[in-house]
DNA sequence: TACACATATATGAAATTTCAGATACCTTAT
DNA sequence: ATAAGGTATCTGAAATTTCATATATGTGTA
């Protein structure tokens, strides 16, 4: 059997998607929400769109470290997506995010003020 | 100023409720989440709506030590209740959960059968 | 262009903290 | 006494934090 490597590619695209969309366990998921620096993190995505890594240090009154490994396990689950401009990485929900994890998260972040208006507060950022 | 002890006493089963139903922090309720067996449970019990220990040793094939002390971090977090009748001790969801955390509850349950089908498989218990 | 330097972010490694599991033992109801 | 269920304690593993350092990008200057 052969197949070109268009076909072949296209699968892989087909499985990442299947992978970040709908093999999520919800344990994963759960776990990444569970640790006060993800949850209020994830939160205030889901409210602002957009941040990038000095804004969470600001927002949230901690080391850059701290942060940044916290980020880099919400992007191993696939929970949030990274694009650097400039100096600067930006991050976001993951836009395929399955829906009832999203629906979590914003569920969340919309009963819960008194938990993430605080670090809100913080963001001095202009277009934030 | 004295009072009754009576009041005393309703006094501060109204606030253990306040404090077990409004005051549940969206970090408490994760980190009830972010583990196998707790999660499963509460998964179950919004599908099943009351279960005993043994039923949940069955379902889920663990030691009764096991669940009963998950079922203890659930309780003391407000996220579940227990009856006892007789000689069995009947978990339910606990009736006054923010809505918002019942919601993100039936919400996971429904979307990821996968996820308990098989626990729930295992159940024999007659009413259930 | 080349080089020095500053800023933003990531990561390796060690120290610390947290948490789940097992065992033994205790309580309550029949 | 027996069955169902709760809990204290210990232990090992996993998660988290921190510090130091690496990498990537951008800026100023000769």
């Amino acid at each position: 059997m052969k197949f070109h490597i268009r076909y072949i590619t296209y699968e892989i695209s087909y499985v990442m998607e299947l992978m970040s969309t709908c093999l999520l366990s919800p344990l994963t998921f759960f776990k990444c929400l569970s640790e006060d620096t993800r949850l209020k993190t994830l939160l205030m995505l889901s409210v602002k769109g957009e941040l990038c890594v000095c804004d969470l240090t600001d927002a949230l009154q901690l080391s850059q470290p701290k942060i940044s490994r916290h980020l880099a396990d919400l992007r191993k689950c696939g929970l949030v997506l990274d694009t650097r401009k400039g100096k600067w990485v930006y991050y976001k929900l993951h836009p395929e995010l399955p829906s009832w994890a999203l629906e979590v998260i914003t569920n969340t972040a919309s009963h819960n003020g008194e938990y993430i208006n605080g670090p809100l507060a913080n963001l001095t950022c202009a277009d934030c």
